[in-house]
DNA sequence: ACTTAACGTATCGTGATCGACATGTCAATT
DNA sequence: AATTGACATGTCGATCACGATACGTTAAGT
């Protein structure tokens, strides 16, 4: 039950409107709690009705722009502080790995390739962002300074693997 | 859906029961797909139905051990040659990363500290299995070891990342 | 003989998630 | 004036997944 946790995070940073929390998760948080409309918009309600989210107020197009209550925070400090990370990862890429003797060698090795292509367009992807953008100073951006780091780290890692992994015979 | 290739990968290297499958989910493929006893049976039972796997014998206790068809072999290859691997990954350690900026300096700096424990610990783990466990020979041998490499690599990196966050100030 | 722990399969209710569909608004282009 | 594309929210059915419970078997220890 981490999407309400992610939705409220993002909010706790700044207000916004459930499409503008759908933009944000095809990136950043999205790597790490990816989610579609067909979950968010029903979550918001719910957090609402909960009072852990507050609707500020309705614009155009009938948005409505959502900001964290204090109960909202106080739960997302107790997630953080009282209840242990899961540790449970469904990694599809990695799960193929276990079962590529199944294929010849040649295949093998494309596959191996086109890992390391993925990886290598995602680190730059991620190496380009923190050029780029700008977060926010203070402690807000520093949060988001090291999730990123920690996604590029485990991104060069699976990288050099493949690369290693391909090329060895 | 990548359960029942997992279930069928880990049939196809050797047959097995439904309980062998629900052990070797503790570890080793477990770590890229977890599965629970509740999925694992009724997984197998459709599995055998569609005729990817098939009921070798039935031991004691009831146990029935499983073997992969032809039609199963089929269907994995035509998986990892097919299918583009599925990217999502649900991370809850990464996600708290973002909003770590919601607690007090110390205790980021003691959730840091607890995270380059455990990668520490599951670091530790994965190279006593690489050291003491002797894969078969051959390319299924191979393929296990380079899925272990990769976690060696991705663990590797998530414990420098968190020792280095957590000595910075 | 009795107890305990591991072996082994199965189901059930609840909630999470996916993918598709539906509906409408607004701004910019043609 | 008409079309297109981004904006914006919502629902629905079908799976997927989790956690708990149930039930029976076999081997080993006491």
């Amino acid at each position: 039950m981490s999407l309400r946790h992610a939705l409220l995070g993002y909010l706790a940073e700044e207000p916004g409107t459930g499409y503008s929390l759908l933009k944000h998760f095809d990136g950043s948080v999205g790597y790490a709690w990816p989610a579609r409309q067909g979950q968010i918009y029903p979550e918001l309600n719910r957090l609402r009705e909960e009072g852990l989210i507050r609707q500020r107020e309705s614009g155009a197009r009938n948005s409505k722009t959502y900001e964290v209550t204090e109960a909202g925070i106080a739960e997302l400090r107790r997630w953080l502080r009282e209840t242990e990370p899961s540790r449970a990862v469904r990694n599809e890429p990695l799960l193929r790995v276990f079962f590529l003797w199944l294929l010849e060698p040649a295949e093998r090795e494309a596959y191996l390739r086109k890992e390391a292509e993925y990886q290598r367009a995602l680190l730059g992807e991620l190496e380009r962002i923190e050029r780029e953008e700008q977060p926010p100073r203070g402690p807000k951006g520093r949060s988001y300074r090291l999730a990123l780091e920690r996604g590029i780290a485990t991104t060069r890692a699976v990288l050099e693997w493949a690369e290693r992994a391909a090329g060895a015979r």
